[in-house]
DNA sequence: TAGTGGTCTAGACCACCAG
DNA sequence: TGGTGGTCTAGACCACTAT
């Protein structure tokens, strides 16, 4: 009557987060093992399993061997934030997306990015200035370094194309690790000029360092427009 | 001689991640379906299909039933951000966490808040203030409505305990849906006071609306110290 | 050391949906 | 309508770790 899918293992979930809720299982306390689970609900160990690692995923629960499976003390339910390409989340608002690099040239690292990259040596980067824009409103400032001794291929690149430098990037050189930031600051000169708002203007700054295997390829620091919203739900 | 736990399916999710790297499966592309790879991998379909669920579940590929799995175009792999309790954020930091209830009252229901949370008559709210402070300097201001309709209790709470509301509310009303918003704005005058920053510092402001079962339940902003920064690394 | 979760297998049925 | 993924089962071996 209920059942789209056969799929007891998401009907166990719910009635296990009722469980949850409702005090049976109260935070700190441990779980019947999966056999007795299984016994109790009549089905196989496996469908028990898949229910409390899912919920285990969502951070409700932690499981150790041996030790059995504990409710979570503080319910810090992961929110998870897609963060799409700057184009997409343009063009899903039903705006025009268009880029344009602004600056292009050699440099040396900066002291404070061998710290944010954790590398103390980068040798010379790809130093861009790129500006997003939605509808021909200026949408997103990015200062970006790249590495050219992990993606040597960069210095030759000219971004003349329809790829956005963090998407020809992820093309030639993925990454497996990434430290994203968010800090509200107020936009400084070369921010509120490539913006086109007053200086000093409270803006969202998102900065993301990413490495391949422990090398370091890029840095950048997007600087939103005022009013950017970061949405999530779950 | 490599594996510790026998455990293909992660070197699966591995070696499927290299493919997709290497241009081998390149965007949009579909991949072999289950029992081809299973037979390439020399494994039992499950072990393939849980590969490939994580990987989908990731981001990095969509699956369909008849059509199969298929290479994601924008390889936008989602963020998680962790967001535990401020208790738990200001006690990681090594601080001492302490909260403050600086105002409790009934109101009713600003328009605005309406629309925030999608219900038309919200009836009574409880109004609150909250200071969350890291070492006595104030982290984080708390303004909350909660709706007395859904979570009649709270009528009568007093929050006088160890329990911040947030955590109080966890206990006798869960949720089921969230809505999570971050937005960089000027502190307004509550806010400054509050904070004991200057008028119109530059904040990182998160508003947080969640419902029961599509009953709204509470819609709380919180705005930070300035400097704050939210951190996520994957 | 013994109990618990982690993973694999081989086989099965079914829902979905593209052609 | 048939092929593909979604899920379940029953049984098995093993790794981890609390005691």
């Amino acid at each position: 009557m209920a059942n789209d899918t056969r799929s007891n293992y998401r009907d166990i979930k719910e009635i296990i987060l009722e469980r949850l809720q409702d005090g049976t299982w109260p935070a700190g306390s441990y779980l019947p093992g999966e056999i007795e689970l299984a016994e109790e609900f009549g089905c196989a160990r496996t469908t028990i399993n898949r229910a409390l690692r899912e919920l285990a995923n969502e951070g409700l629960l932690s499981r150790k061997r041996k030790a059995g499976t504990r409710v979570e003390e503080a319910p810090s339910r992961s929110a998870t934030f897609k963060m799409p390409s700057i184009r997409h989340e343009v063009e899903e608002m039903g705006a025009e997306y268009r880029f344009f690099i602004a600056k292009s040239e050699l440099t040396a690292a900066p002291r404070w990015l061998s710290g944010r990259l954790n590398s103390p040596d980068l040798g010379k980067l790809l130093y861009l200035h790129s500006v997003h824009y939605a509808n021909n409103q200026p949408f997103q400032f990015e200062e970006r370094w790249i590495v050219l001794e992990t993606v040597p291929d960069a210095e030759f690149q000219t971004f003349d194309g329809k790829l956005m430098p963090s998407e020809w990037l992820l093309k030639v050189k993925p990454f497996s690790d990434v430290e994203l930031t968010f800090t509200a600051t107020r936009a400084d000169k070369m921010q509120a000029e490539y913006l086109g708002i007053p200086l000093n203007e409270p803006v969202l700054v998102g900065e993301r360092a990413t490495w391949f295997k422990g090398e370091p390829v890029t840095f950048a620091r997007m600087c939103h427009a005022p009013g950017y919203k970061m949405v999530t739900r779950y």
